[in-house]
DNA sequence: AATCTCTTCAACCGCCTCCGG
DNA sequence: TCCGGAGGCGGTTGAAGAGAT
């Protein structure tokens, strides 16, 4: 068993450990914990070390509340995902999964099960305590379709907007060529299934959009694979390779 | 002021997956 | 193909602090 052995120390972190950690991971980067705790000096296992380092000593960890987007993101996602707790952080920069599971556990599922036994609205967006997360419709969703800034999509339909591209096959593509905040290839019934996800029962209109990847210009992929920047409010929502992969074991 | 109860969250535990030999 | 080690994850625990009595 990890930890087993009677020199390894458990229990709160001292200031003089953290400092040890955060050297050895700015001389050694992260990674490999199984030598992280001869490096740094310390008796932890590489558990305890790697957990300290992600939850406590990185950098850009946000602290304190979460504001309301945040919270709001970490339902709608609760909602689609379940308790994949290190896929809902993933969506929220500088929150770790421990963070999101800890405020899910003290905030949100209290709050939870206080709506179910007050109502049953079945349009609340937020669970009952014994939900079954179903996980929808793996097989349809298409590799290379990406769902970005659906005020833009919806827009770029109301609008039959020239920024917009029609291919033989009814795809749909923004041009992205200017900026990096808005550009979509959406097959209509990933829309309707991440809209219906996220947006809480909205209502799509019948546009029949079907997204082939061989339609995609292979640079334009790479553009949006390789953008990292995910953004935080539901607009934003990147489906990126990880959530694909979700769907798609 | 003392004691009890509740809440929060850092840390641990055990399991699973991946990967290299 | 199998096995063992490492990384990663979600569930759970328990110490510490806050609030109530």
């Amino acid at each position: 068993m990890e930890g087993s052995s009677l020199r390894v120390r458990k229990g709160a972190w001292t200031e003089e450990e953290d400092l040890l950690l955060k050297k050895c991971i700015e001389k050694y980067g992260e990674g490999k914990w199984h030598q992280v705790p001869a490096r740094a000096g310390l008796n932890r296992c590489r558990k305890s070390c790697r957990l300290r380092w992600l939850n406590y000593l990185k950098p850009n960890i946000k602290r304190g509340h979460f504001a309301a987007d945040e919270v709001d993101l970490i339902i709608r996602l609760h909602n689609l995902l379940g308790n994949r707790w290190s896929l809902i952080a993933g969506r929220l920069p500088g929150r770790t999964a421990n963070d999101v599971k800890n405020y899910w556990n003290t905030h949100l599922l209290k709050k939870n099960i206080d709506t179910f036994n007050k109502t049953s609205n079945p349009k609340s967006h937020k669970l009952k305590p014994d939900t079954k997360v179903i996980k929808p419709r793996p097989q349809i969703l298409s590799k290379r379709s990406f769902l970005v800034n659906l005020d833009e999509y919806n827009n770029n339909n109301n609008n039959n907007n020239n920024d917009r591209a029609k291919t033989s096959n009814n795809v749909v593509l923004a041009d992205c060529s200017d900026n990096h905040d808005g550009y979509c290839f959406l097959d209509h019934d990933e829309m309707m299934w991440w809209e219906n996800m996220m947006m809480n029962e909205k209502e799509v209109d019948g546009h029949q959009l079907q997204c082939s990847a061989n339609d995609i210009d292979q640079s334009v992929l790479d553009q949006i694979m390789n953008e990292d920047n995910y953004g935080n409010t539901m607009d934003e929502l990147f489906l990126d390779e990880e959530l694909w992969n979700v769907f798609n074991p």
